[in-house]
DNA sequence: TTTGTTTAGTTGCATAAACAACTATATGCC
DNA sequence: GGCATATAGTTGTTTATGCAACTAAACAAA
C-alpha cells in the first residue's frame, strides 16, 4: 500500500484546500468590516512592500508566487487606489520599483492587526505543535512542486 | 503568549496557502499534459458529479465551497463543452438537476488516476502521521471559519 | 557594431470569484 | 385564496488568474 494515498473523499478538499480559501474569505469580511477597502490580493502584495520598500514587479512576482501579468494588474489597481507608486530604477531602465505612498505605509498597522486577528480565530484549539507539523507539511507540499 | 501566534513571515503564506495554489497549478498542469482539456474548477464540479450524479446546483455549491453565480457559470461552461447537461427538476421546477453526458462520465477514471498521481507528487516525503495531523489541522481551520 | 539571447514588464483573451440585484417557484400563515 | 417569505437559479459588474504574444532594455559574443 502506497505510503501517501488519501481516500477519495479527502483527496478532493485537501487539493482545493478550502481551509485557506476559508481563510482568505475571512480575512477579505474582516477587512471589510473594519472598511479597508483592499482585497487580499492587493494586500498580499502590500504586505511585502512594507517588509521591503521599493522591490521590482519581478520580486513582488517571486515573493507572492504570481505571475508577472497578475503583478501587472494588481500594481495597477494599488496606484489607481494611490496606495503606492511605479518609480522607474535608474541602474536598469527595465525596471519598475514599486514604492509605497504615505497612504500606503499608513495601512499596514491596521491591517497586520486585522490578519492576526483572523489567524487566531483561524487556529482555535489548535496547538503549537500541530500548527508546526501543519505548517512543514505545507512547505515540503510547496518544495516538491516548485517548478 | 497567545498559543497560536504565527511570526510575521509565516502568516502570509499560511493565509494565501502557497502550498494548496501549487498543487493546483500541479493538476492544472497534469491535466493538460494528459490532453484532458478542463479547468481545475471544471474538475471539482464533475469530482462530485462522478461520486452522485444529478445533483441541483446548490448542491453543488454546498459541496464545492462556491457561491451561486460561481456555479451557475462553471455548469453553463461544462455544458458548453457537453459534459453535464441541466435537466428541470420534476418535484421543484425551480431546481436544475446537473446529469454527466456520456463525455463527460467517460471522464473520470482518466481524471481521478491525475489527480492521485498529483497528489502523490506533492506528498513525497511527507509521512502518513504528519499527512493526518494536517488534515486535522485544516478541519479544525475550516470548522473554526464556517459561517 | 551588430546580432542573438535573456530579462522586465505589458496587453489580449478566456475563465473564474465575490457581491448585489434580479426572476421565478415554493411554502407557510392568516 | 392571498400575501409574505424563503429558496433556486441567473445576470451584471469588478477584480483576479493563467497563458500566449508582445515591446523594450540589458547583456554577451563575434
Amino acid at each position: 500500500m502506497p505510503n501517501n494515498q488519501f481516500k477519495k473523499g479527502e483527496l478532493y478538499s485537501f487539493i482545493t484546500g478550502k481551509a485557506s480559501t476559508a481563510i482568505g474569505r475571512r480575512l477579505q469580511k474582516n477587512f471589510k468590516q473594519a472598511e479597508v477597502e483592499i482585497t487580499i490580493e492587493q494586500w498580499s502584495v502590500l504586505y511585502h512592500l512594507w517588509k521591503v520598500d521599493g522591490m521590482s514587479q519581478q520580486q513582488l512576482c517571486d515573493a507572492t508566487f504570481r505571475d508577472k501579468p497578475s503583478i501587472t494588474r494588481l500594481v495597477d489597481n494599488l496606484e489607481k487606489l494611490k496606495l503606492v507608486k511605479r518609480n522607474a530604477s535608474k541602474e536598469d531602465r527595465r525596471k519598475n520599483l514599486i514604492v509605497l505612498t504615505p497612504e500606503g505605509k499608513e495601512l499596514e498597522e491596521h491591517c497586520m492587526a486585522i490578519a492576526n486577528t483572523t489567524l487566531n480565530e483561524a487556529l482555535q484549539g489548535v496547538t503549537n505543535g500541530q500548527v508546526e507539523i501543519a505548517k512543514e507539511v505545507l512547505q515540503m507540499v510547496y518544495d516538491n512542486l516548485a517548478p
